[in-house]
DNA sequence: TTCTTACTGATTTTT
DNA sequence: TCAGTAAGAA
């Protein structure tokens, strides 16, 4: 939980004249700090002449070009420090805003580091959605909105434009909820409202794409709500048709501070462009390189225009890295330059040699997992004259989170520790969204989704025609859901059961809203009450499902944020833009994540398994965005690759289950883009005879063989096209090279010869998923085996080997 | 109303 | 493969 939660004081406190929550700072930290006395400017020392520049250099537009690893928080954090110190600026004209509430956290750590106690106050600092979203609370009115407006989850958005979509019968097969909500989010990107979307857009979804939208910004106005886009959006509009707001604020910041510019959308351009239009002191840092947001509507063009949109605008460009070694920047800067339109830097290190990038084939996916197993527990050990390695400083870096899975199958069985980054969050898991449901009714009984979410939930035998009773009721008399179904009760519209109950919810309701009114008992109280009385608590106690008891402590967990936040009322105003990952797992466990999660990151170890065509690049970014798209998936391998600090392991396999289905594979092409002086190819242990040549080993197979091998599996592996792709070639020459041959499958079809016969009740055995276990029963061709980690289970007996064959029969 | 069984179709994800 | 939905049975 740790930070997350630190917030105090509500965004509608308008009266505070900064914006930086000095709580989200814990005092102790505060206190540590040295005052930074103006005239000593410690903070520049550290500081190569670059970045030196990119801090003094405060009036007009700059643009700091900041390559992977170069030192960029350390620049822009100093740059804020100098403003203050130098007295360029109070703290209160200063403007930063980042893309994730943890970024903003960071700096405003490390800048009160920098400064300490030095200046009253520190600048406005947060994402764009939070600082846009307390400018909105104060101009609400502006858009028709008052200043309490909820902010939609994107669950609450989707099931209202649900609504929408059936209510204006559209075959929601053809157009399913989620393409609508897709082509909406793409407009308000791109800052359009309903009126201003391009008449040439006027068929999307089946022609009723404008329309929808027009009519969901209604329901949004009348619910008081907004969503993510809008928070920008309504800012945008403001700005533009109300000179007398935008000019306040940009008198007010006169330093603006922009993070991660390539990720950048139409709309915070230009709310960005708005708000520096008159001084133009705006510095933006970021990485043309590091662009992988395209699919959400991020513009890379936003920062490859930047001097065109701000004339005798400094450049400043950052290339000392201070990450990783020479090797590992050559691989990544021999990828990233078959790339078109980049504004291009060179990045260099002081650091000496250190280990090439390494590349190795498997034959599958599961093998790679198992390869990257053992390389991990192997560096623990220390290997290759390396000092041992903790987990912690390892990580698995995937294109596709279903990548995942492999590795955490391997992990569990070998019980490896691992850790999954950037899985579901925290606020977007259910138990939690209901819970927050209960709260807003409790709130604001007049929360129509919530009452939708949460009618039904712990069941209240209420089911669809119950609702679409109390929605009618509730519209034909002009009020909520809540007094609609107020009005049900009291006329007896239902039958039996839900009568009953929805007459006990509507009660409950009533009396949770009193209580918040009369603030008789601590939210924290209220909460745990609201959760007990509702039968919340007690549906999660009688369920029976192994996620149950998590769930319950993800409600305890929520119980415990709130007593951080004054009432519940302030909880919930910031939960929607404040919550983010942030568990504090306690051990030594390697990471598994996305590449796109892994943006920010470094490790001295990076694995980055599946390069494979298709699957990266993923073929369904090259179809959709062609030459774009496949320039985004190789700035995705920048991004993987430049992770590294000291090694780098890039993998691909031949063969891999798609979707349950058998697929071989052709190496990714950004392999083929690795400069090869950089690279060094290993073969995997074990896995080669080296009687077998690569083709020797496609062709020497004959399909009999690979038949009694129960390789059905594997039959596609023939498709000669794996072996003769450059990737695989490529491998296959420097192998030779250096004297190694090819894998071959030969030592596979030993495990055939392990028939049912061969094992016995008792006996220890290995399975590659499941790890090691003893057989319990033998049922025809199948065992029964008691495995340790993975349970009981039956398994064919081909999948079987002994147990003390286990270690050198590859598979 | 709700529980069960057939079907479909499938990145990346912050706010 | 598997999750999430949509139509049928209790």
């Amino acid at each position: 939980m740790g930070a997350r939660w630190r917030y105090v004081r509500g965004m509608n406190d308008f009266s505070e004249d900064d914006a930086f929550e000095a709580a989200a700072i814990p005092l102790s930290q505060r206190a540590m700090a040295r005052p930074a006395m103006p005239a000593a400017m410690p903070y520049l020392d550290g500081l190569n002449p670059a970045q030196r520049q990119a801090v003094e250099t405060l009036d007009g537009p700059v643009l700091m070009l900041a390559g992977a690893g170069t030192g960029k928080t350390k620049a822009l954090t100093s740059r804020i420090a100098h403003m203050l110190a130098t007295r360029s600026a109070r703290p209160q004209e200063v403007l930063a805003v980042t893309f994730t509430n943890k970024a903003a956290r960071e700096m405003k750590h490390r800048i009160a580091a920098l400064m300490g106690e030095a200046v009253e106050g520190l600048p406005w600092l947060g994402t764009f959605h939070s600082v846009s979203a307390k400018l909105l609370r104060r101009h609400a009115e502006l858009v028709g909105l008052q200043s309490s407006f909820t902010i939609l989850d994107s669950d609450d958005h989707l099931r209202l434009l649900k609504q929408l979509v059936v209510a204006s019968d559209i075959d929601e097969k053809r157009w399913p909820p989620r393409m609508l909500s897709g082509i909406i989010d793409g407009w308000k990107n791109k800052a359009l409202t309903p009126d201003k979307v391009p008449v040439a857009e006027s068929g999307a979804f089946d022609g009723k794409g404008i329309d929808l939208y027009a009519a969901y910004q209604r329901r949004l106005r009348d619910l008081n709500a907004v969503d993510f886009g809008d928070i920008l959006l309504h800012m945008v509009t403001i700005f533009q048709k109300h000179p007398d707001v935008l000019a306040s604020y940009q008198t007010r910041f006169r330093y603006i501070l922009v993070d991660e510019y390539q990720d950048t959308n139409v709309a915070q351009y230009l709310w960005l462009r708005l708000l520096a239009a008159g001084h133009k002191n705006i510095c933006c840092v970021g990485d043309d390189d590091q662009s992988i947001y395209g699919w959400r509507g991020a513009e890379v063009g936003n920062i490859l225009r930047f001097e065109a949109d701000f004339p005798g605008a400094h450049v400043v460009r950052l290339e000392e890295n201070y990450r990783s070694t020479p090797h590992i920047l050559a691989a990544a800067s021999g990828v990233i330059a078959a790339n078109k339109g980049r504004l291009g830097k060179t990045l260099f290190t002081s650091v000496k040699e250190g280990e090439k990038v390494r590349l190795i084939g498997h034959w599958d996916g599961e093998e790679e997992a198992r390869w990257i197993g053992e390389e991990i527990e192997a560096s623990q050990r220390g290997t290759r004259g390396m000092a041992p390695m903790g987990l912690d400083s390892m990580a698995i870096l995937v294109r596709a989170s279903h990548q995942m899975r492999a590795f955490e199958d391997r992990f569990l069985t070998i019980g490896l520790p691992y850790r999954v980054i950037g899985g579901p969050r925290f606020y977007e898991r259910m138990e939690i969204r209901d819970a927050m449901a209960y709260f807003r009714l409790a709130v604001s009984p007049a929360d129509d989704l919530a009452f939708e979410r949460i009618v039904n939930t712990p069941k209240r035998g209420l089911g669809d025609k119950a609702i679409q009773t109390i929605q009618r009721t509730a519209r034909s008399n002009g009020v909520s859901l809540v007094e609609g179904a107020r009005l049900v009760c009291q006329g007896r519209l239902l039958g039996g059961k839900g009568l009953k109950e929805l007459t006990e919810l509507v009660a409950g309701l009533d009396r949770w809203h009193a209580q918040v009114r009369a603030e008789a008992d601590t939210h924290v109280e209220l909460a745990e009450m609201i959760l007990d009385e509702s039968g919340y608590t007690g549906f999660w106690q009688n369920d029976k499902t192994p996620e149950a008891p998590g769930r319950l402590e993800n409600l305890k967990e929520l119980v415990k944020a709130l007593e951080n936040f004054e009432n519940l009322q302030g909880f919930l105003e910031h939960v929607s833009l404040i919550m983010d990952n942030e568990t504090e797992e306690q051990g030594e466990k390697v990471s598994i994540m996305t590449l796109h999660a892994a943006k920010g990151l470094e490790f001295p170890s990076v694995f980055l398994p599946g390069w494979e065509d298709g699957l990266f690049p993923s073929q369904r970014s090259m179809d959709e965005s062609g030459l774009k798209g496949l320039e985004e998936e190789r700035r995705l391998a920048y991004v993987g690759i430049t992770r590294a600090e000291e090694l780098c392991t890039i993998s691909f396999a031949a063969n891999r289950r798609v979707y349950g289905q058998w697929q071989s594979q052709m190496p990714s092409r950004f392999i083929d883009e690795l400069p090869a002086d950089h690279v060094e190819v290993l073969t995997p242990p074990g896995l080669y005879g080296g009687a077998y040549g690569a083709a020797g080993m496609a062709a020497s197979a004959s399909p009999a063989i690979m038949g009694a091998a129960g390789s059905n599996l594997h039959q596609k592996a023939h498709d000669a096209d794996v072996y003769n792709s450059p990737g695989w070639r490529r491998l296959q020459n420097r192998s030779a090279q250096r004297g190694m041959a090819m894998p071959s499958e030969a030592r596979n079809m030993t495990i055939d010869a392990t028939a049912v016969s061969a094992f016995g009740v008792d006996d220890r055995v290995f399975h590659q998923k499941f790890g090691y276990g003893a057989v319990l029963g033998i049922e025809g061709d199948k065992l029964e085996i008691a495995f340790d980690k993975a349970g009981t289970k039956h398994v064919v007996a081909r999948f079987i080997v002994s147990a003390d064959s286990a270690d050198d029969v590859p598979f």
